[in-house]
DNA sequence: CCCGTAGTGTTGACCCGTCAACATTATAAT
DNA sequence: ATTATAATGTTGACGGGTCAACACTACGGG
């Protein structure tokens, strides 16, 4: 289709690593990086792994809710997610009561002690995620959530379009069934 | 579409989905997608691992060197870097002869069959990352790399603060010994 | 020259995320 | 009602990335 070259190709600045310009090495990069920290800050504040830390802040903001739920609108992996939930059961972190209306569904809710490590921690995730926006400009601030989300649609695109080409309609990881 | 989000400041009130304004998740939700995508594509092309992948792009553009600076370059792991190595040794991809100017190191270089592999995968990754770009408009693809260099210096530099006041001189992850 | 320090690369252990298969239950179609 | 299909959640298997310990080598200062 378009081929207009947006690489850095004009000038021989080569002395900037060919990978850095790639999307993806860098986004990958950086999530190794965003991760590494939440980990420890997490680790030290509260013992909760990322992934624990997600399902709290999810109960928090929604109150009751299923695992279903939380890996539709976070798009994490149910597997994952059943896991993580199992253990923080046994933490003590949340507790589920099956659902009267629906047996699949297993409601889960914060008990205190989960309340209390989202607490724990909250103040210093929110201070790193700060000191993260500090250092960028106010435009670049706006412009930041437009890059995730065009970017998240571009891969979404090219995957619709890949299996359509195919003739094969498939879910690529957790297709939410509809958008809320 | 309904991302109108003002950026709190002080306090904190989440309004849309609580997580899809935290960095650090939408970065590890969009290395999730974009990395599945790449092994997809690698896989497919060339038989390839992202790590594999890179390893080509760095041995293709700065011809012979080492792991080592391989490592320091592209920021990864060298405990991943020497089985990824010894993997594509092993599939011919790369061959190595020890430095006699100094007997610690493994002078990587291109085979014929790895400079194919990079071939076959080249223009597949060029497409997608084309494609990527196509969607952003002119002043975000300006701004998008601005933004992973000041998220990662805000990284780092959380770490060094952090590190600092416990008066601890400690190397986190790889240390380049000097900033080239 | 020797010794402490630092760079290089390997390895084992471990955890996390991904994928597929599965049992169970709900929902839609006929 | 019966049946097919879809959704929910669990589990096993697997691969990849991270971390730490290690051996080996290089180097600089006493």
């Amino acid at each position: 289709m378009n081929k207009k070259l947006a690489f850095r190709r004009g000038k021989p600045r080569m002395d900037s690593p060919p990978l850095d310009q790639m999307i993806s090495f860098r986004v990958s990069r950086l999530q190794s990086k965003l991760n590494a920290q939440a980990i420890k800050i997490l680790k030290e504040h509260a013992d909760l792994t990322p992934t624990q830390w997600r399902v709290l802040v999810m109960l928090e903001t929604l109150g009751e809710c299923t695992s279903s739920e939380i890996a539709r609108t976070t798009q994490l992996d149910k597997g994952l997610l059943s896991r993580t939930i199992k253990g923080m059961m046994q933490h003590r972190l949340i507790k589920g009561q099956p659902s009267k209306a629906n047996k699949r569904h297993m409601l889960l809710r914060l008990t205190d002690a989960g309340r209390d490590a989202y607490e724990r921690a909250r103040p210093y995730m929110q201070e790193r995620h700060e000191l993260l926006l500090d250092n960028l400009s106010a435009r670049e601030r706006r412009t930041m959530f437009d890059l995730f989300d065009k970017l998240e649609e571009s891969i979404g695109g090219a995957e619709a379009r890949a299996e359509e080409a195919k003739g094969v309609d498939t879910a690529i990881n957790q297709r939410p069934p509809k958008f809320i």
